[in-house]
Order: structure tokens, then C-alpha cells, then sequence
RNA sequence: GGGCUCAUAGCUCAGUUGGUUAGAGCGUUGCGUUGACAUCGCAAAGGUCAGUGGUUCAAGUCCACUUGGGCCCACCA
């Protein structure tokens, strides 16, 4: 009817072709359709200095399934895309290409800098969209946006002066504070941008002499000993008897000779250590907080690069590792340093360039976010939002329940600018402003200037879900989101920040449910880096095996929530489905006359009655359905992709085409795998769009894209528990045959004959009709079916619940082997009867089991029994 | 220190509220080119469900502990 198809599924043309088509025609595009309910998705915004790695790969598989699953399902379905501006990792992208020049940003200055980047962005940041078109993602392309987009920038500043300016205190302020430091980004951290690692350091031990008596010393114990140079006092517990006498007396800080008292107080831990602490109120967060009870002086001994400053005296200018050695070394010689022990402790780390951060005293912008987390604990304790899965939640709500407030200033050039002005003339009025002030709100001065600090790039990205929206309409119709989909790294950072600004700026919650995937992993279970050089890319899965075996081998893998360990030849599996469904397809387009297909299903039923096989694969048809939407609706990927993968292989081609073939010219069967291949596409087309697409097209009934078809419509009428049971009969029955083949070796040339003995009536009977398919398919050129009867020697005889099944055989039979293996069945069944009979026997069983389970149970042993007999039967006739 | 998670076939993993004789893909073995597909078909081998104890009529599934992986959080210098 059409050209002839190819053997073999080619993607590669395939996918380019309909991606096209698709996007000229606007399919994926969403409106805001009062008839139509709305389902949403924010996409998680990709760095724009990403590239589609398996993590992307996999999240944009799942939004995509569910985008074009509701969009199928009559919802008005919107994936919206865009990217972010991801501060400090784009500013280090462009920094390292400064870097191959020769250059510093603050050789060019922040204009030209930030001018620069914007260069980058406009020649490199699309990257990621593109590599996402390639994975079928249908997101709404005509809505991309930037997190710095000017609308966004405003909705950004709008966020910021409404915090500020909320009652009856602002939410934001500044202070100085101990932050998470980055002496490579040179610039602030948040808490959760400084993750804990596992280190191997020291504890190193230094002698703190008395002013008094020189040669009396206080030892400290310290893992950083280079901030020796910062201390400022030494700190024991009131309670410690040993150092009681000591507690107000001045010890001489060695290499800087400076006077340091010691002090009491209850934070120090007696039992570590030596109990005394040394404190270095501008290098740590406890010593910190201990010095504005104490009143310490704060001495600051490193230059924003991590190098030792004016402070330091001699060590200055050196790197603070660097500067450890030598300090060490000095002590060493000046025999203050006691002893040195090995101590497994855990540092922050930048999560943009790994570099150990410094914690460091300096001035910053904070949110405080107490008031701010507690509706948003409500919303999820209520259910408002869901988890999925749910272990989550508690890991959402115990990070909320002890919220820090956040520190969102960073001492980058790429970001929102902090929309803070200065007066320098007045030097008093700090004015926070969503449109540029003019002059100072106090003295009229206009001579004032910006804060020079960005934001924190996820100060923006948690407002994705509504800021995304350009008009009021929108908002209101996709507003609150349906599903967000996303990795667990970034529950913090994004997902529990976005419920908060959800309801701060809102009103109303982001989104109803949040579903958590895996990391994916290499098959040693380590999380797929560039560093570690054990990353598959999609992009050259894509290439090899095409876009639909990428999104299905993944999705087919990946259990709700637990991680994904890939290896590459996973993907074949996908690739071979692919190939699978185009052949069954191409099978079926042969032999398929167009006039056939045109038949109203209802119709057709009313007039004709349907043969087993085709009632069969109806009943499996939707039977798979019902599953595939309930897998669906919880977000079990994994069990909706392999339904379908075992519906299609195992039933429609290994065994129903195969059943259709003598018959395939019958108009009914031509019109139900017609049907059932047609509704099969669209059941798997969020799963692989583009195979089910290029298929769709080639359908003689298809109108427009598969796209804008419907979802199969569930017929529960169809659905037939005695059908599927009596064609599993037939399939037990074939098996039996074609094993029989097997261990006699009688190979399928060979034309063999079958009688099917029974004892039961009404067996017969539902034989009848599957006789033709039993002989089809398991290459029976006569079958019988007769009562029983007593088995000869030259007969190989199987049984099989209520039948025998009896292969007369010319040849010589084995009759030993036989009855050996006969034994062996009789020896296993006569067990599990032993289990039964117990089972059936204990009265806890009879008056505490459900009436089903025990009724099924005494038919089982019912069936065993006379399995057993037929056996002993079949042994005694070949004696 | 607190929390989460995993342990099921040679490998990678499913197994939804406890209820048939625990499944799949890959791999292995044997047979097979019948006109959809060798990226295929048919058949076979392979598991005391990490260990111990408990709850239950019934445990891979629930509980406790043990062992061994992975992850997250935390201000022990």
C-alpha cells in the first residue's frame, strides 16, 4: 500500500524528520482552554552552560512521558522549558575562556565582563535546548525563558523588595556573619552551595604559653592550625577542674606574641581534645558566636583568595595551606608543637570547583526564612503536596523544621544585582527599589550607587513555577503547577525554596506533587562525573541506537525512586523494542487491505462473532491499559513501560500474530490487529514518540500526528477473564507439545500427531475452538481428542491438568528417561500437596484466611491430586 | 552523632495493600534461515530472596537486631 519499509527501524532520519513537523505545526504549543482542564510542568532550568548528560537525560523522559501522556488524555498540557543563569558556574565558564587569552575578568572590568557573558550566552547557551529537542522533549518552545530575562529580572526584584519590605520586619538584612567562603570563586556561599566531605587531616596539638611563667603552657588542640594567627582568646569549660585556676589569665599567642586571656565557657566540650579551644573568631562559626559573648576582638588573618593577609606578619602573602606547613614547621622548632594525630574530619566544599571553603567573617545579605518555612511545612504535612515517593517528605520537613536563614549575596559579576542603593552623600538611607531609584529617598542627593553584589542564583530560580508566566491569564490557568519532577540533590536548593515562594508571593502552593527520580549511576554505582571519566552520554546513545531506545531503556530500568546503575548495552534493549514494534508493524501493514480497516469496532462485535484468538488479544490489550494508567497515575514508569513491552512482545507478536497468520486475510482479524497495533502506538507514544509516529503516519486510517490523537479509550466490556483463561489453556498445551518436541528431539519438520485425552466433559468443549490454533502453532498435522484411555509403550504421554497429551511415537522411546522424569514430577507435586494438605488441615488457616484464598487453595490441591493420579497412570502404562 | 536507602538467577534489576509453584532484560546451553523481525524464534539450565530472631493461618514482602554497600544532614575545635 505504501513503499516498502525497511527490515530494520532507522531513527536517525526518523526523528529529525518529526521533530520537525511537530515543531512547524506547533504541537507542542498550550493554551489556556476554559473546556479543558490544565496540567502544567515547570521544566527544572538547565544551566545554560549545560550539556544533556543521563541525569537530563532520564528527568526529561519522565516530564516528557507525563507532558504527552495528559496531552493524549484531553488535558491542556503544558511543558514549560527555559534556563538558568547559574551564577557562579557561568561565570566560571567564561572566566576559564578569559583564561586561554590571558586574561582576568577585572582586567576587562564588570561591564565588559558581564557583556561578555552575554556573548557567551547568545552563541553557547541554547546548547542544552538543542539536545533537548533531540530527546523528543515537547515543551512549549514558544514560552523558553531565562532566568535573566528583563520580565524575570523584575519579577527577581519584585521578590526581593517584597521581602524586604514586608511587614512588620523586613525579611531581609544584612550583617556580618561567619559564611561558607570560596577563596577560588571569591564570593559567599549558602549553606547548602558547601556541602560536608570526609577528610583525612590532623589534629594538631600547640602549646599556648602563660604570660606569667613562660615555661607553663595551655595546649589547644586544632585542625586548622594556620588560624592560630587569628586567635583572639582560649576557651575552656567553666566546670573543667583543670584548667579552674587558670580561667581569666593571659597566655602569650606564640609567633605573633600576642596577649590572648582564657576564658570559661559552657560550648567547650571537655573531652575532646585537651579541653581547651583555641578562638578564632573570623575563621569559625562557633568561635564566632562565642566571641559577641565575650566580647573578642575579630581578627580577619586571609585575603578573599584564601592567601594570608596584613594580619599575618611573616606568613603573609602566603597560601593558607601553604602558610599551615610553615607555621608548623615553626612551631616545631620552637618547641610548641606537642603532638600531631591523625583526625578524620569534614569540610565544606564548593559545589562549583570542589575548592575547600573557608568559613569567613564578612558582610551579607540574609533571608530570614523561619516565617517564611512555616506555611510551607503545613502545605506538605496536610498533603497539599506530595511526595512521590514519600519517604521525602520527611526529609523535606526535617531540613524546614531547622531552617538557617539563608545568605543570598555573592561577590560574582554574573547575576541579578542586588536592587540596594546607597546614598554618598547622606551615608544613611539604604533604599531596596524594583524600578532604578533616581535620588536618595532621604536627602534628595543623586549621588547614589548599587550594591555591587548579585543575588544567589536560586534566589531567582524559586520563583520558575509563576514568574514563568508573562501574563495574568496564564498564571491563573496552569498556576499551581501539576507535577514537578527532579532529582534529590536539589530538594533544598530549589524544591523546598519554591514551595516557600510559592506561598510568599502566591498565595497558593507551586505545584501538587513533586516526584523524585534516582541518580544515575555507572555500574559501580558511582554518580556519573566528567572528573571520573565514566559517563555515558545520551547524545551518542542517541546517535547509536536512537532517541526512543535511550527514553525506554531508561525508563524501563528505573524503579520509583531508586537509582539508576547504567552500563551501555542497556540500551540495546530499547533499540531491539524499537525494531521489535517496526517489524510487527511492517508484518502487519503487508498483509493489511485498506478496505478492511475502516469498520466501526461496536458495529463489527454486534455482528460477528469474534474468533478466541482475536477476543484474546483485546482482552491483553486492555487489560495492559488499565495497568499502564494505573502505573501512571503513581508514577511507576518502569512497570507502565514494560507492560507495554511484554503486552506488545510476549502476546501480540510471540503469540497472537503468530495465531493470525492462517487467518490473516479473515476481514475480523484484519481488523483487530488492525486496531490493536493503531491503539498500541498510541499507548506507547509518550514512551517512544518518534517509531510510534513514523508508524502512525504509515497507517492507512491515520489523520494529522499521532500527537493530537486521543488516548485509547479503556473498554472494560472487552476485557475477559474466562477468554484470557481459555486461551492460556491452549498456550499450556502447546508448550507441553513443543517441550515434548524438544526432549524427544523430534525437530518442527517433522509432522507429528497429538491425542488429547480427557476425563471431564465440558473440556472437550472449550477445545473445540482452539483446536486449529494448537495444531498452527504447534505444527500438529493430526489431532485427536478422545476419552481416556490406557497409554501404551509406544506412546509419550505429558500431563496437563485436567487432559493427557499423547504423542504416539514410531521410533523407540526412551522409556527409563521417561519415567524418571515422570517420578521427579510426581516426587514434586506430592510436596507441595504435603504443604497444601497441612495448610488446608490447620484451623487457624480455615477461620482466619479470606474465603477466596482458601477456597482457591482447595482447588489447587484438588488439581494436584489428580495431576498425581494421571501421572502415576502414565508410569504404570509404560511399566 | 541523626536520618534515609539497598542486599532476590552469572550480571543489572522488578516484585504496589503480606496470599498460586518468586519474574524480566542481558549472559550461558541446545535446536531453528516457515516470506515481519538473527536487533529474531523455540526450548533449557540457573535462586535455602544477606544472616538471626519475632509477628501472622500465611513473610522476599511487616517488626527487631546483625553483617556489608551507597546517600543525605549535623557548629566535636
Amino acid at each position: 500500500m505504501t513503499e516498502e519499509l525497511s527490515k530494520q527501524y532507522n531513527p536517525k532520519e526518523t526523528e529529525e524528520k518529526w521533530y520537525k513537523t511537530w515543531e512547524e505545526n506547533n504541537l507542542f504549543s498550550a493554551k489556556v482552554s476554559p473546556e479543558k482542564s490544565a496540567y502544567c510542568i515547570v521544566i527544572p532550568p538547565p544551566n545554560v552552560t549545560g550539556i544533556l548528560h543521563m541525569g537530563h537525560a532520564l528527568n526529561n523522559t519522565i516530564q516528557d512521558i507525563l507532558i504527552r501522556y495528559k496531552r493524549m488524555k484531553g488535558f491542556s498540557s503544558l511543558w514549560m522549558p527555559g534556563t538558568d543563569h547559574a551564577g557562579i558556574a557561568t561565570q566560571n565558564v567564561v572566566e576559564r575562556s578569559l583564561a586561554k587569552e590571558g586574561l582576568k575578568r577585572q582586567d576587562l572590568g564588570s561591564e565588559k565582563f558581564i557583556a561578555k557573558v552575554w556573548d557567551w550566552k547568545e552563541q553557547y547557551g541554547s546548547t542544552i535546548i538543542r539536545q533537548l529537542k533531540k530527546l523528543g522533549a515537547s515543551c512549549d518552545w514558544s514560552r523558553e525563558r531565562f532566568t535573566m530575562d528583563e520580565e524575570y529580572s523584575k519579577a527577581v526584584r519584585n521578590a526581593f523588595v517584597s521581602l524586604w519590605s514586608k511587614k512588620p520586619t523586613g525579611l531581609i538584612y544584612q550583617d556580618d556573619k561567619i559564611i561558607n567562603w570560596c577563596p577560588r570563586c571569591q564570593t559567599a556561599l549558602s549553606d547548602e552551595e558547601a556541602p560536608h566531605k570526609e577528610l583525612q587531616g590532623n589534629l594538631y596539638y600547640l602549646k599556648y604559653p602563660l604570660k606569667d611563667s613562660i615555661n607553663e603552657f595551655v595546649i589547644v588542640a586544632t585542625t586548622r592550625p594556620e588560624t592560630m594567627l587569628g586567635d583572639t582568646a582560649v576557651a575552656v569549660n567553666p566546670k573543667d577542674k583543670r584548667y579552674k585556676k587558670l580561667i581569666g589569665k593571659t597566655l602569650i599567642l606564640p609567633l605573633v606574641n600576642r596577649e590572648i586571656k582564657i576564658i570559661a565557657d559552657n560550648l567547650v566540650d571537655m573531652n575532646f581534645g585537651t579541653g581547651a579551644v583555641k578562638v578564632t573568631p573570623a575563621h569559625d562559626p562557633n568561635d564566632f558566636a562565642l566571641s559577641a559573648r565575650h566580647r573578642l576582638q575579630l581578627i580577619n588573618v586571609m585575603y578573599p583568595d584564601g592567601k594570608m593577609n596584613e594580619n599575618s606578619g611573616d606568613y603573609k602573602d602566603m597560601d593558607r595551606f601553604e602558610a599551615r606547613e610553615v607555621i608548623l614547621e615553626d612551631l616545631k622548632e620552637r618547641e610548641l608543637l606537642e603532638k600531631v594525630e591523625p583526625h578524620p574530619l569534614s569540610a565544606g566544599h564548593c559545589y562549583r570547583c570542589h575548592t575547600i571553603i573557608e568559613p569567613y567573617l564578612s558582610k551579607q545579605w540574609f533571608v530570614k526564612m523561619k516565617s517564611l518555612a512555616k506555611p510551607a511545612i503545613e502545605a506538605v504535612k496536610k498533603g497539599k503536596i506530595k511526595f512521590y515517593p514519600p519517604r521525602w517528605k520527611k526529609v523535606y520537613l526535617n531540613w524546614m523544621e531547622n531552617i538557617q536563614d539563608w545568605c543570598i549575596s555573592r561577590q560574582i559579576w554574573w547575576g541579578h544585582q542586588i536592587p540596594v542603593w546607597y546614598c554618598s552623600d547622606c551615608k544613611k538611607n539604604i533604599m531596596a527599589s524594583v524600578e532604578t531609584p533616581l535620588k536618595c529617598t532621604k536627602c534628595g542627593s543623586t549621588k547614589i550607587y548599587q550594591d555591587k553584589d548579585v543575588l544567589d542564583t536560586w534566589f531567582s530560580s524559586w520563583l520558575w513555577p509563576f514568574a514563568t508566566f508573562k501574563n495574568k491569564v496564564d498564571l491563573q490557568y496552569f498556576y499551581p503547577t501539576s507535577t514537578l519532577v527532579t532529582a534529590p540533590e536539589i530538594i533544598f536548593f530549589w524544591v523546598a525554596r519554591m514551595i516557600m515562594a510559592g506561598l510568599e508571593f502566591q498565595g497558593q502552593i507551586p505545584f501538587k506533587d513533586v516526584y523524585i527520580h534516582g541518580t544515575v549511576r555507572d555500574i559501580e554505582g558511582k554518580k556519573m562525573s566528567k572528573s571520573l571519566g565514566n559517563i555515558i552520554d545520551p547524545l551518542e546513545i542517541i546517535k547509536e541506537y536512537g532517541a526512543d531506545a535511550l527514553r525506554f531503556s531508561l525508563i524501563s530500568t528505573t524503579a520509583q525512586g531508586q537509582d539508576v546503575y547504567l552500563s551501555k548495552d542497556r540500551f540495546e534493549q530499547g533499540r531491539n523494542f524499537a525494531n521489535k514494534i517496526w517489524n510487527a508493524s511492517r508484518f502487519i501493514l503487508m498483509n493489511l487491505k485498506a478496505e478492511n480497516v475502516n469498520a466501526d469496532l461496536c458495529v463489527f462485535f454486534k455482528n460477528e462473532k469474534l474468533d478466541i484468538a482475536n477476543r484474546w488479544i483485546l482482552s491483553r490489550f486492555y487489560s495492559t491499559l488499565k495497568k499502564t494508567e494505573e502505573d501512571l497515575a503513581v508514577y511507576r514508569f518502569n512497570e507502565a513501560a514494560n507492560n507495554l513491552y511484554s503486552f506488545f512482545w510476549h502476546e501480540f507478536c510471540d503469540w497472537y500474530l503468530e495465531l493470525i497468520k492462517p487467518q490473516i486475510d479473515q476481514k475480523q482479524t484484519q481488523l483487530i490487529m488492525y486496531k490493536v497495533l493503531e491503539k498500541f502506538l498510541r499507548a506507547i507514544h509518550p514512551f517512544m514518540p518518534f517509531i510510534s509516529e513514523e508508524i502512525w503516519q504509515r497507517l492507512p486510517g491515520a489523520k494529522g500526528s499521532i500527537m493530537q490523537q486521543s488516548w485509547p479509550h479503556l473498554q472494560k466490556n472487552l476485557i475477559s477473564n474466562s477468554d484470557e483463561k481459555q486461551m492460556q489453556l491452549a498456550f499450556d498445551i502447546i508448550n507441553t507439545i513443543r517441550n515434548m518436541r524438544a526432549q524427544m528431539e523430534i525437530g518442527l519438520a517433522s509432522q507429528i500427531e497429538i491425542k488429547l485425552t480427557f476425563c471431564d466433559k465440558s473440556v472437550e468443549k472449550t477445545i473445540s475452538s482452539l483446536i486449529s490454533h494448537i495444531k498452527n502453532l504447534a505444527k500438529v498435522g493430526n489431532l485427536t481428542i478422545t476419552e481416556i484411555y490406557q497409554p501404551q509403550k509406544n506412546e509419550f504421554v505429558c500431563a496437563l491438568k485436567d487432559l493427557n497429551i499423547v504423542m504416539p511415537l514410531s521410533g523407540i522411546v526412551n522409556v527409563a528417561e521417561q519415567i524418571e522424569k515422570n517420578q521427579a514430577k510426581i516426587d514434586k507435586i506430592k510436596s507441595e500437596i504435603k504443604n497444601k494438605e497441612g495448610m488446608l488441615a490447620n484451623k487457624n488457616f480455615l477461620s482466619r484466611a479470606p474465603k477466596e484464598i482458601i477456597d482457591a487453595e482447595r482447588t489447587k490441591l484438588k488439581d494436584m491430586y489428580e495431576q498425581v493420579d494421571k501421572l502415576e497412570v502414565i508410569k504404570n502404562g509404560l511399566r
